[in-house]
DNA sequence: AACTATTTATAAGA
DNA sequence: TTCTTATAAATAGTT
C-alpha cells in the first residue's frame, strides 16, 4: 500500500514477508482496538505467525469473548467439545430434566396439549383436579384461620371497650359526687357532661365495629 | 482518517457510530485476510457490535484456530477453560432456573402450599383452573375426533357388509339356479344352503356391532 | 450507498 | 528492527 501496489499473495521473500507480518500485524491489532474504543464492540484478535508464534489481542477478556462466541455460533467448533464435556459432568442431564419439567409445567397450564394422546390427557386432568383440590383446600384454611384471627382481635378489643366504658362511667360517676360535694366548681359541668354523654350508649359500639370489614359482624 | 481527525473514544452520535462500525469492521476483516495471505499466518477474529449481533472471520476453521489458541494461551488446556466456564455461567443459572420450576410444578400438584400467601393461592387456583378447563376441552376435541373416527369406520363396514351380503345372496340364487337346471348335483346342496343361512338376517348385525364399545351404535 | 478531502497504513529503501 | 517517505488504502463527513 505504498511505494508499489503490493498482489495479494503470499510474499515469496521470506524477510520481507517477515517485515511485512510485524508492521501488518501491528497495524491490524490497533484498527481491531479502535473499532473496539469508537463503536462500543467487543473484539478478539487471534493471530499465529507461520513460524507458529501467538500474538493476540482483546477488548475485554479473550475468555469471555470465546465464550459468548461458543453460546452464539451453536453450531460450530468447541461448541462440540464443550457439549462433549457437559454430557460428563451432568448439566446435560440437568438441561434435560429442566427442558422435561418445563414441557410438564406448561401442560399443566393447558398449553401445548396438541402432542398428548387422550389416555395422557386423562393423567393430566386427574393430576391438575388433585392440585386444585389441594389448593382450595388450602385457601380455605388460610382464610379460617385469617377469620378466625381478626375475629380474636375483634373479641379483644370489644372487652378492652367494655372495660374503657366502665371506667369512663366510673370517672363520670366520681366527677358528679365531686360537683355535688363542691358546688362553686359548677362552670365546668357542662363540658364534661356532653363527653361522657358522647361516650356512653350505641356510639361506642358502633366505633368497634368499624374495626372489621363493612358489614362484618363478630359472630 | 479523512476529512477530520477523530478522537478515540466512543463515538456518541449513534448513527454515525453504528455506520463508522460497518465501516472499520469491513476495513478490519480485510486487514485480517491480507494478513493471513501475505504473510501465512492463521487469523481469527471475533467481533460483537454493541447490539449484540456476531462477526467473524478465520483464514481457515474457527474451530482449529480457537483449539490452538486454548492450548497455546495460559497453560489452561482447553478441557480446564471449558469446565469454569460451564461452572460460571451456565449450569449454575440452569440449576437455578430447575429449582424454580421444580418448586412451581409440585406447587401447581397441591404439594408445599404452605409457604405461600392467599394472594399467590388465589393466583395458582386460577392458573390451575385456566390448565384444566383447556384440558377439558382438549380432551372432549380428541374424544370428538375418536368418536367421529369410530363412527365413519362403522358405516363404512356396514356398506362392505351390505354389499358382501348382497353377493352372497346373489351366489346361492345362481347356485339354486344351476341344482334346479343339473339336479345331479344336489349333495353339495345342504352345506351351501346352511351357509347363506347363516349369513342372512340378525347375525351379520350382530358381529358388524361388536366392532364398537359394548353398547355403542353407529346413530 | 456514493463521493472526496484527508488521514492512515505501509512497501521499499536506508 | 526502526526510520523515512512516496504512495496506496481507509475512512469521516457530506450528499
Amino acid at each position: 500500500m505504498a511505494r508499489e501496489k503490493t498482489k495479494m499473495r503470499k510474499i515469496a521473500n521470506n524477510t520481507a514477508r517477515q517485515v511485512t507480518f510485524s508492521k501488518r500485524r501491528k497495524g491490524l491489532f490497533k484498527k481491531a482496538q479502535e473499532l473496539a474504543i469508537l463503536c462500543d464492540a467487543e473484539v478478539a484478535l487471534i493471530v499465529f505467525s507461520a513460524s507458529g508464534k501467538l500474538f493476540e489481542y482483546a477488548s475485554s477478556s479473550m475468555c469471555e469473548i470465546l465464550h459468548r462466541h461458543n453460546v452464539q455460533s451453536n453450531g460450530l467448533s468447541n461448541q462440540q467439545t464443550l457439549d462433549l464435556l457437559t454430557q460428563n459432568s451432568g448439566c446435560s442431564r440437568l438441561s434435560k430434566e429442566f427442558a422435561k419439567e418445563n414441557r410438564q409445567l406448561r401442560q399443566m397450564r393447558g398449553e401445548e396439549l396438541q402432542e398428548l394422546t387422550l389416555e395422557e390427557l386423562l393423567h393430566l386432568e386427574s393430576t391438575l383436579d388433585v392440585g386444585l383440590n389441594r389448593v382450595l383446600e388450602r385457601k380455605e384454611q388460610q382464610i379460617m384461620e385469617r377469620l378466625n384471627g381478626l375475629e380474636q382481635k375483634g373479641m379483644q378489643l370489644l372487652e378492652d371497650n367494655k372495660k374503657l366504658r366502665e371506667k369512663v362511667e366510673e370517672l363520670c360517676m366520681a366527677e358528679k359526687q365531686a360537683v355535688t360535694d363542691h358546688p362553686e366548681n359548677a362552670f365546668n359541668e357542662d363540658a364534661h357532661s356532653s363527653e361522657s354523654v358522647a361516650l356512653d350508649g350505641d356510639d361506642i359500639s358502633d366505633t368497634s365495629l368499624k374495626l372489621g370489614p363493612p358489614g362484618f359482624n363478630w359472630k
